[in-house]
DNA sequence: TACACCTGTAATATATTTATTACAGGTGTT
DNA sequence: AACACCTGTAATAAATATATTACAGGTGTA
């Protein structure tokens, strides 16, 4: 996820996702391989609904994808994958993306 | 500010200050130049105390500084100035801060 | 003096985010 | 059947962040 360019709603959305000490951890922890919920879970030390939370704000941030399977033995498995990316902070960017910002009272909350 | 190490807490403080939309305007504003409170608050379309609010986050982030002038007629002036930057976000960076990361229920709250 | 600017903050209300609790339903194994 | 895993979500509580209101006090000018 190189990206060049964002909307003002795409990059409020990427910071928004960066701005919780959790959802750093978990980026940290799924920078080292994917990994699925429940283990995720415990290896951030939270509850599962509470790390559902964190995970759709990242996914909202198209910071992480998904992948349903079928372990060997039967389970169903969730796993969420980091996505590689390596952005580029500078005011130039802000300014840019500011042009289309949409300032609202947060309704595009429902995925 | 070309930095290269962030603490946990510092590259927390970052995103919390650029997680909101408001705040990213006023970069946008400061982009343009250093601007005095007043003259800031009418351009951000927002009142004093807030804008104080949401310098403060930027300030605590170290985005910006101050200087407090007297004007040619002789009022008290406070500018606030966007210190330049250029972050380079990677997996990794996030990987490093988050081992020096406190997460605590936010007491540093004074400035 | 009244007015038009400026800085600064305390107290409070409102909105949003974060966290918990309590569920429902699936698989394979003992 | 009971157990140990897995996914998924609704309802609610608690903590923070955001926003407003109401002040106090400074300067120079009409």
């Amino acid at each position: 996820m190189m990206k060049e360019k964002f909307t003002g709603d795409e990059l409020l959305a990427l910071f928004e996702a960066l701005s919780n000490p959790h959802r750093l951890r978990i980026i940290s922890i799924l920078a080292e391989g994917k990994q699925y919920v429940s283990q995720l879970a415990r290896e951030a030390e939270m509850s599962r609904p509470l790390l559902y939370m964190h995970l759709q704000k990242l996914e909202k941030a198209g910071m992480v994808k998904t992948e349903m399977t079928v372990s060997e033995d039967g389970k169903a498995m969730k796993y969420y994958e980091l996505l590689p990316f390596d952005f580029h902070i500078t005011p130039e960017l802000i300014r840019d993306a500011v042009k289309t910002l949409t300032i609202k009272k947060k309704e595009g909350n429902k995925k």
